[in-house]
RNA sequence: GCCCCCAUCGUCUAGAGGCCUAGGACACCGCCCUUUCACGGCGGCGACGCGGAUUCGAAUUCCGCUGGGGGUACCA
């Protein structure tokens, strides 16, 4: 029970946001655990965040761990709150936080204190909190904690510590004098096993002597991640911090600072990360990284929050297809796994058509519509774009392949036909044959409907004495000039029947065209 | 280098000593359905990293190794 000795910052302001007496401490090795303060925990008292940094764009490796924050707050029937960590000022910028809000609000994980919404600990970002961070760093170096440091700022790449710690005052005063702008750097006890308590990894113990002073606020005054998040979290009264494995290793530092504050540390659950295919640390050049991305892209926000549950958590057995609410209800931080997850593309694409298909097609129609230039919404109305998304809905992945893969039904515009398709599909004289008898009966067609015109070939291929597929194939190559597309009767029926016949003497010329040519070049 | 974490099919995972000749899902491969593609149905391929130890019995516990990852910033 190594009690912290020294209480040098029992100053009001860092008291505020003690949320329960100080029951046990995280810093022996003996200590008790954070498990039993869990169970004693009331689930009213949970209060869990995401505390991004808007020095990019929403990455999926965020978004995953937003949304265990946000289901484990749900969950226990607790308060979900956002916080912006914009204390480096030469990366944050103001867009990439603004498009992080409007991320997760379009993924609609809500936050109940935060941005925008405000809440009792206002403000919420951090970079408006900065006189609270100067406020405990004062105190920190009134109680010998934390000393100022004059090395440049690069003068750090391994081990050696430098001794401004040990600076006589009249040297300090000189150098203050003469212009230095001072770090400020915390003291660590380095003969000190640091424990740290993680509901998810068990007890951790950082041996003494591996980690190092370190920098508590830049030559300038502002507070780096290991100080302000501390402060916050004490402020903010945060009962849980759960945030992804690549800070596990941050967490004996805090602790130092919590100890070093007097406050009590929240308890911590470190999640394992998202590596990419390559194993790595997802990055920038993996492809789809940032959520932005994906809703462009046309995956609906459950789907994304369905496969990104499914990263690293579940609830067991055998489901896969979860609602949102089916997840908050199963949640449990017991339940993570320890190992990092690999990001695989294809499954979520899977789950993605699985949410489409059970959708209600008016509601992917209208996202299609979102993605469609306004000129061809105009032209071709809510009518026929709802008629191909249901269309092409059970063939594709996301909202954006309904677009490139239907092209053909919002152009009026000639349809060329790939090169593959005329070489499968139309070659030789009785392609073209077909084509024009479909063109005659078609266009004698009382009603044009995918019945009638179903019916229609079928008796032209019976009449004929071949199957139905000697109409389909070329049929198909002149309407949309692929080689594969969704039923061909139904492709008629949206198009009508004057962009079909259209389409059918377009590829008759062409085909006659070539043939000729072909003609003149056999003898 | 040092510190830490992790380890079941290609991928996501179930599994908390006998229920496991290891289950599900994605992907992949067949077959069926079919005008093509997709959907759907049926089937198949495919894993407990290695070595010790504990035990009557280990994917499950312990140790070592190996492998992978993270951290070691006046980034978060």
């Amino acid at each position: 029970m190594s009690r912290p000795s020294s209480r040098p910052a029992s100053r009001p302001f860092l008291r505020q946001g003690r949320r329960s007496p100080r029951s046990w401490t995280s810093f022996a090795k003996n200590a008790p655990g954070a498990s039993k303060l869990r169970q004693s925990l009331k689930p009213s008292a949970v209060r869990a965040r995401f505390a991004p940094s808007p020095t990019g764009y929403l990455h999926v490796g965020g978004v995953r761990t937003a949304l265990f924050n946000w289901l484990f707050a749900r969950h226990n029937g607790g308060v979900f709150v956002l916080r912006v960590e914009d204390t480096d000022v030469a990366r944050s910028k103001p867009e990439y936080a603004a498009a992080i809000l409007s991320g997760l609000r379009w993924l609609g994980l809500d936050w109940d204190e935060g941005p925008q919404r405000g809440g009792p600990h206002a403000p919420y970002f951090q970079s408006q909190r900065l006189h609270i961070y100067r406020e405990a760093a004062r105190a920190l170096e009134a109680a010998g904690c934390a000393y100022e440091c004059f090395c440049p700022s690069d003068a750090f790449a391994g081990e050696t510590a430098c001794d401004c710690a040990s600076l006589s005052p009249r040297d300090k005063g000189n150098r203050l004098r003469s212009g230095a702008a001072p770090a400020l750097k915390f003291r660590v006890d380095t003969r000190r096993d640091v424990a740290v308590e993680d509901v998810i990894r068990g007890t951790v113990v950082f041996p003494a002597g591996s980690i190092h002073d370190f920098v508590l606020c830049k030559s300038g005054g502002d507070p780096l991640y290991n100080f302000a998040a501390v402060v916050d979290d004490n402020a903010m009264a945060i009962s849980h911090v759960i945030r992804g494995d690549e800070h596990l290793a941050n967490t004996p530092r805090q602790l130092l600072v919590y100890e070093a504050l007097g406050l009590p540390p929240p308890i911590f659950a470190h999640i394992p990360i998202i590596l990419s295919e390559q194993r790595r640390k997802l990055s920038k050049r993996d492809g789809a990284t940032f959520l932005d991305e994906y809703e462009k892209l046309g995956y609906l926000p459950e789907a994304l929050l369905n496969f990104l549950g499914l990263l690293g958590w579940s609830p067991g057995g055998d489901r896969e297809l979860l609602t949102v609410a089916e997840m908050i209800a199963e949640f449990r931080l017991a339940d993570v796994v320890k190992h990092p997850a690999i990001f695989d593309v294809r499954k979520l694409g899977w789950m993605n058509k699985e949410y489409l298909k059970a959708a209600p097609l008016a509601e992917i129609a209208a996202r299609v519509e979102k993605l469609l230039p306004e000129d061809v919404r105009r032209r071709y109305g809510a009518g026929r774009i709802a008629a191909v998304t249901g269309l092409l809905r059970p063939r594709v992945q996301n909202l954006a392949e309904i677009v490139s893969q239907g092209w053909y039904f919002f152009t009026d515009k000639p349809v060329t036909p790939i090169p593959e398709a005329i070489a499968k599909y139309c070659a030789g004289p009785e392609p073209l044959q077909r084509l024009r008898e479909l063109r005659e009966q078609l266009a004698r067609l009382k009603t044009f409907s995918e019945e009638s015109v179903e019916t229609e070939i079928r008796s032209l291929a019976e009449r004929a004495g071949t199957k139905a597929a000697a109409y389909i194939h070329p049929l198909r190559v002149a309407l949309t000039g692929q080689a594969v597309s969704p039923g061909i009767f139904e492709v008629c029926a949206i198009l009508g029947r004057e962009q079909v016949l259209e389409r059918i003497d377009a590829l008759i010329g062409a085909l006659s065209g070539a043939l000729r040519a072909t003609v003149r070049m056999v003898p």
